[in-house]
DNA sequence: GACAGATGTCAATGCGCGTTGACTTGGCCG
DNA sequence: CGGCCAAGTCAACGCGCATTGACATCTGTC
């Protein structure tokens, strides 16, 4: 598989507790699965990068698809969406997609592993419901509507758009023609957020 | 692999013509490797949609890979922006995505294929050039920018974006939700091809 | 300190894959 | 009509994979 670029194992060398192997193993496998997505992911790969053996993958997860499935579910946790101050929300994230994107950033990560995932009719149900309770919700709390959650479906969808060109872009944006995107994406955002203004 | 909802060959029975054999594994391969991405297909599963076999495809494409690309090149299309009615544009955009994605059009096809392309990091920066030349270039024609691209990139990304929403979303949307997703998709759109109005 | 169950190791198995090469069939041209 | 080369078929190979089950080793407990 490609070089992750990380220590050879994810743990110190630990004693035997099958926690914590399942743990490295669950870790190594989102770094993985992000990176390499699923079919091009082996389970030696994995254990490899956990530090331990491929017979445990199948004993502890009854399987591949199960280590994925879970995977997945521990990548999509709830967002630290509170943390994020609402007046630079718009300008912070422009910023962010006018760079490159940044395979060590564990967001970055993140994030591919959940489009890998919106590519497979298999995996894709289970995405939009998980996307759903924990990413939806948030953000429509966070925006304070009541009514619907059609300004969070535009605001996610708006979002993802951007991340998925700044992944196909490879590089960053430079001189005038970031400003003038930094610019552009902002107002776009904030005509979102705050549509009366 | 997963059905195809399709005919069983792609192709009338044909006499022995090697164009053709050629042209209709390519068809077929279009549309498996959209459908099931670039792992997930196998060559025996092209070969069988375009009803021919096996080995002529590392014979006529020169390998797995080789019938990819080629098989990319084709999908990438320049498309046919010239003949939508700006008027209409952010209307008629918002109205598709707040419908179903349809795995039977072949747009959608089309694009779930250049998603797989997108997350892999191997064809990401093949899908980048292209996108640059036979989907940027054009959309900054069509809305007039001389001086940058940024306008096309951020319509582009939130062209994308809104794709990508429907897909994990998988149903439509119905009643309040879809007129004002569809209104606020509109205003969106709108804000970025004229942005002064 | 010894037992027992949990934990980790290892080799082997079966399967599907892409690819190869030898073979057969078909159609065009003289 | 007959030969010849392109076009298509078929079987087989090697490889990497996930998974299994038997075996070894550690660790907490009495």
């Amino acid at each position: 598989m490609t070089d992750l670029a990380e220590p050879a194992h994810l743990v110190a060398p630990r004693r035997r507790d099958a926690a914590a192997t399942r743990a490295a193993i669950l870790e190594a496998a989102k770094r993985a699965f992000a990176v390499t997505g699923y079919d091009r992911t082996s389970l030696r790969d994995i254990a490899a990068l956990a530090g331990s053996d491929v017979a445990l993958i199948p004993r502890y997860f009854g399987g591949k698809e199960g280590l994925f499935t879970e995977a997945l579910k521990a990548t999509i946790a709830p967002d630290r969406l509170r943390d994020w101050d609402r007046r630079r929300f718009s300008r912070d994230v422009a910023e962010m997609m006018a760079g490159a994107a940044d395979i060590a950033d564990p967001r970055t990560r993140t994030f591919q592993f959940l489009l890998q995932a919106a590519t497979s009719p298999t995996t894709a149900p289970l995405l939009g419901r998980a996307v759903q309770e924990r990413f939806l919700a948030p953000i429509r709390d966070w925006l304070g509507d009541e009514a619907g959650q059609e300004r969070a479906r535009v605001l996610a969808a708006i979002y993802i758009g951007f991340l998925v060109e700044r992944l196909i872009r490879g590089a960053a944006l430079e001189g005038v023609e970031r400003t003038a995107f930094v610019d552009r994406v902002t107002a776009v955002l904030e005509g979102v957020i705050d549509p009366q203004a």
